[in-house]
RNA sequence: GGAGAGGUGGCAGAGCGGCUUAAUGCACCGGUUUGCUAAACCGGAGUGCGGGUUCAGACCUGCACCGCGGGUUCGAAUCCCGCCCUCUCCGCCA
């Protein structure tokens, strides 16, 4: 969310972004109701000091004790007087309140859509943000790593598990419906394998390992910006107002909001590792095959919170690309960096960098990191706020990223470490975690 | 699921129709006193949204805010209704 007052004062900056971003929202009429708002709020403002004043009145009016009423009798008025002076007023009061009324259920009404509307206005992107529709758009800022070459014919992921017994998706659909699956055996130990070696190279970064829930209320889906908009992309849990998550970047976010804290607690470094449930609506047909896209996976994810100061920002946004960069080059993954476009930001982002990672059998690089900062955007929704070195209140700054999302990470794994004979080698940094086991075969089923 | 208690400022905690501009304490900021610190004393401070003055830092001013939403009343933290949340005990349970 932004400040009123900027998108004020910047209309034609926030209508850029609407259209760069591709995302509907009706700045005019949101003017025009903050306009409204504010017409009605001096209307009321002052009906209600003469309904307030006119009542304390009333009081001195109806109460013999009170210093007023003695003071009257004594200069002579008689009781009488007194309440027909009071019944007087009676009526004018009776009258402010009647012209009250409609106003304040006018009010209702305007600020229910002035808020609504705020939810739907996006955040200006950064200037270092290159214009484009899609994807296709983003700008490659760096590659990382060699893309092997093989003699002799590659299977894919898919091919692969299942020839080796450790993934089964015909029974996954079976369970639950398409893009669902299992992992078994050794799957199952490198998908784990993978998840804690992400959290453990973020714990020697200094980020505070937590477990968080993933069922959460929908003021918190609200408040990192996943709702209103992309409300269809969340499973809910109707009966009991809640939604399940799509990342743990919406609980660790909205960890301390409604809160305020010091800014010697700043920067807080999360770490966490969670389920992740994805509706994939609007998805249809698209990277149907295998482990790509899929509704549940697990994934560790990092959060920032911040100072509110750009550079700050920046740093940390820097910062948290490289401990994922970090975890790529210690599985030797080759991957690529990339400049995120307008068109593929979402509502809330300043700017975002992506970390594709080879797939074979995508013949290409795939989305596998996606490294955020929000500004206030996320903050200010979640008045998660800091109190500056001058005592003054200030909303944080938040950002996240990807630290690895498994089983997507298994595609390029398993299939850039595979052999001619359809087992494949377990890069070192994972063995620790897997018993030593150097190489998944068909004998280890 | 059943029963009970409760939600008040950064925190603790009183108030239960007009004397509240929310007491008091702690924490916080400024000052006085004082070898220094501490203590003591004095004073100041909330949040949000408007309006106005100013080049600005700031300053002046109004309204709202005692979990949320309605209602009663000239007037509600206080009374009534609905909802949400938290805690305790019991039941069930990984």
């Amino acid at each position: 969310m932004l400040d009123i007052k900027f998108i004020r004062d910047n209309a034609d900056l926030v209508k850029k972004a609407a259209v760069d971003k591709k995302v509907t929202c009706d700045v005019d009429r949101l003017l025009e109701v903050d306009n409204q708002r504010r017409q009605l709020q001096t209307e009321l403002d002052s009906l209600r000091t003469k309904s307030r004043e006119g009542g304390q009145q009333m009081g001195s009016y109806r109460n013999p004790k009170s210093a007023w009423y003695r003071k009257a009798i004594e200069s002579g008025r008689t009781e009488d007087d007194i309440k027909a002076e009071a019944d007087k007023a009676q009526q004018e009061l009776n009258d402010i309140k009647q012209r009250i009324k409609p106003l304040e259920e006018k009010e209702r009404e305007v600020l229910d859509e002035f808020n609504n509307l705020m939810l739907t206005i996006p955040q200006p992107p950064a200037a270092e943000v290159p214009l484009g529709v899609d994807d296709t758009d983003n700008v490659e800022l760096r590659k990382v790593g060699e893309i092997p070459s093989f003699d002799f014919g590659l299977k894919d992921h898919v091919d692969l598990g299942e020839q080796l017994g450790i993934i089964d998706i015909e029974r996954g659909v079976k369970l639950a419906g398409t893009r669902n699956y299992a992992l078994k055996g050794d799957a199952f130990l490198l998908h784990q394998a993978v998840l804690r070696l992400a959290v453990d190279l973020m714990m020697e970064r200094g980020y505070t390992p937590m477990q968080v829930p993933v069922l959460v209320r929908e003021e918190v889906m609200y408040g990192t910006g996943y709702f209103p908009v992309g409300r269809d992309q969340a499973y809910l849990c109707e009966r009991d107002q809640m939604s399940l998550v799509g990342t743990a970047e919406v609980p660790l976010t909205a960890f301390y909001s409604e809160e305020i804290l010091e800014e010697s607690q700043l920067p807080i470094k999360m770490v966490a590792v969670s389920p992740c449930f994805r509706r994939e609506a609007g998805a249809a047909g698209k990277d149907t095959r295998g482990l790509y896209r899929i509704h549940l996976f697990d994934k560790v994810e990092q959060v920032v919170i911040c100072p509110n100061d750009e550079a700050e920002s920046i740093k940390y946004h820097q910062e948290i690309l490289a401990n994922s960069e970090a975890l790529m080059q210690k599985l030797e993954l080759p991957y690529r960096v990339v400049n995120v476009c307008t068109g593929d930001l979402g509502q809330g982002q300043v700017q975002k960098f992506d970390i594709e990672t080879w797939m074979p059998s995508r013949n290409s690089y795939g989305e596998t990191h996606s490294a955020s900062r929000f500004y206030e955007f996320q903050a200010r929704r979640l008045k998660l706020r800091y109190r500056d070195s001058e005592g003054k209140l200030r909303f944080c700054h938040t950002l996240n990223n990807t630290v690895v999302a498994s089983p997507r990470v298994l595609i390029p794994l398993m299939e850039l470490n595979q052999n001619a004979d359809g087992s494949i080698n377990i890069p070192p940094v994972l063995r620790p975690y897997m018993n030593g086991k150097e190489k998944i075969g068909p004998a280890n089923q």
